[in-house]
DNA sequence: TATATGCGGTACTGTGGAGTTTCGGATCTA
DNA sequence: TAGATCCGAAACTCCACAGTACCGCATATA
């Protein structure tokens, strides 16, 4: 994934000579790609500390114990790293394979209640705040940001409210997606404008104080 | 030149034994304080554009026709200047004496959406974006962010509900704080993230779809 | 009139960060 | 071995911007 560049790079290269397309021949050290993922999630932290305009590519590289020139010779701009790794940020997300169905829409919904799983997010949520001002100038961000921490999130309540629809639990023409975006929309503002944590209590309140009733349904 | 620079450093230095530590008789040119607001708006613009790292103070005086001098003669540095534009911004907000009163809480709701003030939020919550990653930064600007911003959408929905409780509408143990900050939450998201208009079309959806099951009514 | 300040505009200074280069050393291929 | 590329580290160039200083003019007081 970060290596993308470098790589198309290096065939484009070969190809000008009309050399093999993947071929290159490669001399010398090879550059150590468990160095990568390293980078990438000392770039997420200081993201998430900083934003974007506060991030510097000596923090990022001081952090990862890394040269800054071993964070350029695999990514050419500070644009690109962060997209890279805001793209790379799925892989410790929360399992979609194995979500939990505890037969009722409000078992779902508190089974996500993980303080892992809040922890993960509000760190996600604290890089896209740093990433805010960035979304509006560069589209490959939205879209990076989107597919990240978005749509995750968004994928598991639009599920558990499908599921909810299938049984007959709730109402077929409930409004799903606007639902579904209810808590991580909330979620947001509630750690980057109002500065408070997102800790139980609160999507507790989010679930049997707003989305139930929306719903048609009553917490017990 | 070199000579006139020593004689007033002469007289200076002359005056300085004799002058006391506080002397306002004042002088000269007034200072235009009709220039402040057309500063501070010219601000609001540059900030909603292009968020506060990417404003520059030639940006804003540019802006409003006005010398870099003269925002600095009345703004210490930038963060101040921002600070105080965002404050001075409740302005040209919308007027919480003389609030809709249908009868109805979906009448109430359905009457804040006007084009201007649907235009009107839009921009403040542009505003918010480009300040996102300072506020967790400086309590100053949160607050300020708050007061300008935030709190008088979320009182009038506060406003609204509480009536319906008195009235009888709705059950007097919903969950007010949350429910008030439920479309100015969703709203941010869908400009900051989402990058959509909030247009009449999705505020109705909120008001139908969410709000008012939520709290046990029925969209007509 | 003399002096002092504000005005828009422009040029300047100082600083910090993006991106580049260099260095000594390590690790690969031929 | 020799040459090429990687590594971390540090020095370097270049540029944008915060903040300051000055200019010529306008407007205030005394």
């Amino acid at each position: 994934m970060a290596d993308t560049a470098l790589a198309e790079k290096g065939v484009t290269a070969a190809m000008t000579q009309l050399d093999e397309p993947i071929a290159p021949a490669k001399l010398g050290r090879k550059r150590d790609h468990t160095r990568d993922p390293e980078i990438l999630d000392a770039a997420l932290d200081v993201l998430a500390e900083t934003g974007y305009d506060g991030m510097t590519i000596d923090m990022v590289a001081a952090r990862a114990k890394a040269g800054k020139a071993t964070v350029y010779r695999r990514w050419s701009s500070k644009a690109e790293l962060v997209v890279d790794a805001v793209a790379c940020m799925k892989r410790n997300d929360l399992d979609v394979e194995h979500l939990p169905d505890t037969g009722t829409l409000r078992g779902d919904l508190v089974a996500m209640i993980k303080p892992r799983s809040i922890e993960d997010a509000e760190k996600k949520l604290q890089i896209m705040g740093g990433l805010v001002s960035m979304i509006s100038r560069d589209p490959g961000l939205a879209e990076a940001v989107n597919a990240a921490i978005v749509e995750p999130r968004v994928a598991v309540n639009r599920t558990f409210l499908k599921r909810a629809i299938e049984r007959g639990e709730i109402a077929a023409d409930c409004d799903v997606e606007t639902l579904a975006l209810l808590s991580p929309s909330m979620a947001s503002y509630r750690v980057l404008i109002e500065q408070k944590p997102v800790d139980r209590e609160f999507l507790l309140a989010l679930i049997d104080g707003v989305i139930l009733p929306a719903v048609g349904l009553k917490a017990p």
